[in-house]
DNA sequence: GCTATTTGACCCCT
DNA sequence: AGGGGTCAAATAGC
């Protein structure tokens, strides 16, 4: 065990050194196109904007791709805290409670929809008032969570707007593959900025419609995106790959949906398994720079 | 009787 | 300390 503890560190210092110097590169291109918008304008070269535009955003895909590989050595060092962990903690008052711990989150993402449906079997299993929220957050884990160990859930709530819309947060990946056929609308958003992009399940097309643009052009515009249709072929969940992932990457792999970050944990917890998504997907719909927070042991 | 939902308690995390 | 995520007993629905 002790030497691979030690092999896993070096690969972890490895990649640290990465993604810093990945990050630094990438900040560094920014600044120089931000002194160079300064100094020139719109009269700027395309190529050279081209240039630097690949710059970092192949600088952000190499960091997010690092970041992703780190955090999954994280995720198997931190189970194996978990069972070696013998933090105290004084005995629960009924003999099962306090034996859970908290998530610490993994993918997250959040859509805005005018329903909480979305093909899953989900099921609640709680239910909290927020604090300056005028509706409860329900709480879902899928169904499949004890036979077939799908770590997904998800929070719903409904717009703080008096809308009949609904927020709802996706936690983890879905490994049990319970997709019906049966998909909603579905609208991803944020709801500050509005922007939608409405996904309609008919067939195998999703269509995604921008209602309005602040930064750009107002004319709405209009992209349609194949959804792949996945067979339930995989035997084991490590070799599933997540349908919610794929549907996201699709809707936003090869389109201009803006996607106004959540608090910036949610969407830096979106990439690791969703990092084709990542450089355009950043760069190109004005999300802020993202603030990577590495656990110490990760660094 | 089985399964899903509700709800108050418990406990993690900031 | 308090907000919020999860648990699990009680309850409802079929």
């Amino acid at each position: 065990m002790g030497g691979d503890v030690s092999a896993w560190s070096q690969r972890l210092s490895g990649k640290k050194k990465k993604i810093i110097e990945e990050l630094v590169q990438g900040q560094e291109s920014a600044n120089h196109l931000q002194i160079l918008f300064q100094e020139t304008g719109r009269h700027l070269s395309s190529s050279k904007k081209e240039a630097l535009i690949d710059k970092i955003l192949r600088s952000f895909d190499q960091t997010l791709a690092a970041l992703s590989s780190v955090d999954s050595a994280e995720v198997s060092t931190a189970s194996n805290q978990d069972s070696a962990d013998t933090r105290k903690k004084p005995a629960a008052s009924k003999e099962k409670r306090g034996c859970y711990r908290r998530k610490r989150a993994a993918q997250a993402w959040t859509i805005v929809s005018d329903t909480m449906e979305d093909g899953h079997a989900w099921r609640k299993y709680g239910q909290k008032e927020i604090l300056n929220s005028k509706h409860p957050r329900s709480y879902f884990r899928c169904t499949r969570k004890y036979d077939k160990g799908c770590q997904a859930t998800k929070q719903v709530q409904r717009m703080e707007d008096g809308s009949q819309m609904y927020r709802t947060t996706y936690i983890g990946t879905h490994t049990c593959m319970s997709y019906s056929s049966k998909t909603p609308p579905l609208i991803v958003t944020n709801s500050e900025c509005w922007e939608t992009g409405t996904v309609d399940d008919g067939d195998s097309e999703i269509l995604i419609k921008h209602q309005h643009h602040e930064h750009s052009d107002p004319t709405p515009t209009s992209l349609v995106v194949k959804k792949e249709t996945k067979e339930e072929t995989s035997t084991t969940p490590s070799d599933v790959t997540d349908l919610d992932c794929i549907m996201w990457k699709d809707i936003v792999g090869d389109g201009e949906l803006e996607y106004c970050s959540e608090p910036a944990e949610m969407v830096s917890n979106m990439y690791p398994s969703c990092t084709e998504i990542s450089p355009n997907f950043e760069m190109d719909f004005g999300i802020k720079p993202l603030e990577f927070e590495f656990d110490e042991c990760a660094l």
